[in-house]
DNA sequence: AACTATTTTGCAACATTGTTGCATTGTATT
DNA sequence: AATACAATGCAACAATGTTGCAAAATAGTT
């Protein structure tokens, strides 16, 4: 596990430091999407607010992490891909927000649709954002 | 144009005042989403910002306008249609941010798609935020 | 193992976005 | 016009995010 952090971290050309590799491993361990303040919280104040800002930007950068668009206004992150790389993300896939648990999914196999756009309008991304109740929460 | 604010305002159940009336003129001018930062500006510092925020909360909550969610941290709000009401929104389009203009468009006529969601796991909501060049912006 | 160039970090300070409590003001109703 | 009720403004606060800069850590070289 800290081999293929580490692994991450070099493939990326990212020098290996405590903050990084603690994020890293945060976001291998959980089961859904990492907000800065789980994350804040999750590496018990061990560094600072902004150094986790700072990483999350790098991770985004460099196509390790990808963001989560919400309409609460605190942008979520979770891993991407393989194919992944700088600048160039292939994370086609639809998210869930269950609004009972709080928990953010990414449901690798549900593809985002192709959508047909208005004549002009040219698709660079396309964010999907499902929210509802989860399998967990649904079953208990 | 004043008439069919106040007439909004009346078939909500809301009471006629100077904020309200202003804030839902600048959406009926707007062609396309708005955020607190564009109301507050537009409406030239003329209503304290708690009450933006206020009035845009109240707005949503009778399903008059609909939020739309970003990944850059501040919400974008529109017109909802017809058949929005207290608690029960049925704006079921995609919507477009442009990443040349920055405008955020409702898309009315682009429907989000049915998904299919791994087993258990249940829909209440589905947003689809698509970005990219608008048809304005490609055409100049 | 020590040296050095370069990156990363922590701190302080600040900006933006959003929320809450409460006294004052405005609106709707009689 | 008087009243009951709702909305507003102000102050204070909380959460999230950004920037500059000095100190510390890292990576590559001797
Ligand atoms: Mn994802
Ligand atoms: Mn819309
Ligand atoms: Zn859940
Ligand atoms: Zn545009």
């Amino acid at each position: 596990m800290q081999q293929t952090i580490i692994d991450t971290l070099k493939r990326n050309q990212l020098s290996i430091t405590d903050s990084r590799k603690k994020i890293l491993e945060l976001f291998a361990k959980a089961n859904g999407a990492l907000a800065h303040f789980d994350i804040e919280h999750q590496s018990g104040a061990e560094f600072d607010r902004v150094t986790i800002y700072r990483t999350l930007q790098t991770f985004v950068e460099k196509g390790i992490i990808h963001t989560i668009p919400s309409a609460d206004n605190s942008i979520r992150y979770a891993l991407c891909k393989e194919d992944c790389a700088g600048g160039h993300h292939h994370d086609d896939h639809v998210h869930f927000m269950c609004d009972s648990c709080g928990t953010t999914y990414c449901l690798d196999h549900v593809n985002v649709p192709q959508l047909d756009l208005p004549k002009g309008f040219r698709a660079v991304q396309t964010d999907v954002v499902v929210s509802g109740v989860c399998s967990k929460c649904a079953g208990a």
